[in-house]
DNA sequence: GACACTCCAT
């Protein structure tokens, strides 16, 4: 049997045409195809069914003018969707990427890493850079399977990465601490003359700053140049404030400010970056240093440089000092914007003085400073926190009333403080209403929903959740599997640790390490239970993990 | 992807 005729002949057992969404059991396609064909076709790689049906529907949209939107293998139930619509316009295109990437990202999240070249190249999928980034981002938390997807994508006869996709991968392969990996991309980058870019050094040096290895990421930057890159006063700021932001300022401030600042004409943003790094350290005299030092060389200071030293102050819990700076700032006649107004609310919030908070939050108003998002975010979280929840809701309601438009975090500090509340129920009924909303929840909403469920003792919703998140398009995170492996020894039931032995083997296949003291939790409980076997295999692989890297930064 | 405001709990 040729494999063309397979094709036309399944085809035609299947009138996809007719109805808009089309769905098949797995034991009916295996029944139709072994009933047409005896045992030759293999149906036990979902790979080739995938590619097989891509390949039929591809045929069918060109006589019939329907467009496939997606293809979905979805786990854990052995079920393939077939979903088709009809387009009268070309404009839902960015649609079509987004359901095209989740499936793509299914796909290689579910094939063996052998079968996977083929069954990318079998996709009769027009690979464009923004899909790829796409698929890349919905991999994210799945480094090994994101490198993979990209490195069978490189040997695509009719496709080539763009530096942005690159730029992703070099990412993940940092946080990852393959700096082979990294290196040879960046090499690949520069035959291929597409980078690598000012941005693709950024990402390096912070990938070494998170692994603890500053003085590496310094070198990275001066490297540069090397590697065929310019250097600026744009990738000079860069590098400071990825320094700064790591709280290495006395390093930033020493090894690189001070020395090359002549070279590269520091400006106010520079020392900007550079005051807001010994506030983040709370050193603000030293920060008022610097600024000082910028005046005298000639330099204006910025709405944004009275905002690092007001954040500053809150931060180092100097209240009183904050307030007074707050009034020179009025008394200077220094435009005052919504972050300034932001940063008041916030830093009176988080100290408990609620009513100042909301004074300031009533006065911006008044002084004709629309509040933004996040002024709000910033209101609703403390009346959440040191007010009470139901106040927080009041004003989400009221903002929404008002015309702003809530954002994710706006949702999740309303989801937290209900879940802190003990109020579950109506948690997730802003869990669902973020989603008509437009609003996709994320890992940090998932793991916010787990960990209280956990907390009082419903671990099955807990688990209910996860279950939920690996359906939707957002892949857990190291925290996810935290939380949820230490739930797993609060019933003490043997099966609940089995659980836990489980999602610890698939963390470790996901690129995350877990702490030496996850593993022998897991390995003692596993051991007091009876099973000895399960714990063997953990104990194999946590012996493979030494060599790996040791924590992952995300 | 040059700077400032909003998202945990260990």
């Amino acid at each position: 049997m040729t494999k063309k005729k397979m094709f036309t002949s399944l085809f035609r057992l299947n009138d996809i045409e007719r109805s808009n969404f089309f769905c098949l059991g797995r034991e009916k396609i295996r029944g139709k195809i072994k009933g047409k064909w005896g045992n030759d076709v293999s149906i036990g790689c979902k790979c080739t069914i995938f590619a097989m049906f891509q390949r039929i529907i591809n045929r069918r949209v060109n006589k019939t003018k329907t467009k496939v939107v997606s293809l979905h293998v979805s786990p854990p139930k052995p079920t393939f969707f077939l979903s088709c619509r009809n387009f009268t316009t070309q404009s839902s295109s960015a649609l079509d990427t987004a359901t095209a990437a989740a499936d793509i990202a299914n796909l290689v999240l579910e094939s063996d890493p052998k079968s996977l070249r083929g069954s990318l190249h079998g996709l009769q999928v027009q690979f464009t850079p923004e899909l790829v980034d796409k698929v890349l981002k919905r991999l994210w938390f799945h480094g090994p399977k994101a490198l993979q997807f990209f490195k069978h994508l490189e040997y695509h006869p009719s496709y080539a990465h763009s530096s942005s996709s690159f730029d992703h991968v070099i990412d993940i392969a940092g946080r990852m601490r393959d700096y082979k990996t990294v290196w040879a991309l960046v090499a690949r980058m520069r035959s291929r003359r597409i980078g690598p870019s000012s941005k693709t050094f950024a990402i390096i040096a912070e990938r070494f700053v998170g692994a603890g290895k500053p003085d590496r990421a310094i070198k990275v930057f001066l490297s540069m140049r090397e590697h065929g890159c310019r250097q600026d006063l744009h990738s000079f700021n860069t590098i400071l404030d990825i320094l700064c932001k790591s709280k290495r300022v006395e390093m930033a401030y020493n090894n690189l400010f001070k020395v090359l600042r002549g070279k590269f004409k520091a400006d106010v943003v520079s020392y900007n970056i550079i005051a807001n790094g010994w506030c983040l350290i709370k050193r603000t005299p030293k920060a008022l240093e610097v600024l000082k030092e910028m005046v005298e060389r000639g330099l204006t200071p910025t709405i944004t440089t009275y905002n690092i030293v007001l954040k500053g102050y809150f931060r180092a819990g100097q209240i009183k000092e904050a307030w007074e700076f707050f009034l020179q700032m009025k008394e200077r006649e220094v435009e005052i914007d919504v972050v300034t107004y932001t940063t008041m609310v916030h830093g009176f919030g988080v100290v408990g003085e609620i009513k100042r908070a909301r004074k300031v939050f009533d006065e911006m108003v008044g002084e004709g400073v629309r509040p933004s998002t996040a002024t709000y975010n910033a209101m609703i979280q403390v009346l959440c926190k040191k007010d009470s929840v139901e106040n927080g809701v009041l004003l989400f309601e009221e903002m929404i009333k008002k015309g702003h438009v809530p954002n994710l975090t706006t949702y999740n500090v309303v989801i937290r403080g209900l879940c802190h509340a003990g109020n579950m129920e109506k948690a997730m009924e802003f869990m669902e209403r973020m989603k008509t909303d437009g609003c996709e929840p994320n890992v940090q909403s998932y793991n916010v929903a787990i960990r209280y469920f956990c907390d009082a003792g419903d671990i099955e919703k807990g688990l209910n959740m996860f279950e939920k998140m690996g359906q939707g398009s957002c892949l857990p995170n190291l925290d996810t599997y935290n939380v949820l492996i230490s739930a797993m020894f609060v019933r003490k039931k043997s099966e609940d640790l089995v659980v836990a032995g489980k999602l610890l083997l698939e963390m470790i296949d996901r690129g995350f390490l877990p702490r030496k003291f996850t593993f022998n939790r897991v390995l003692n409980g596993l051991l007091l239970t009876g099973n000895q076997g399960f714990a063997n295999e953990i104990l194999r692989l946590q012996s493979k993990c030494g060599r790996l890297p040791r924590k992952f930064k995300l």
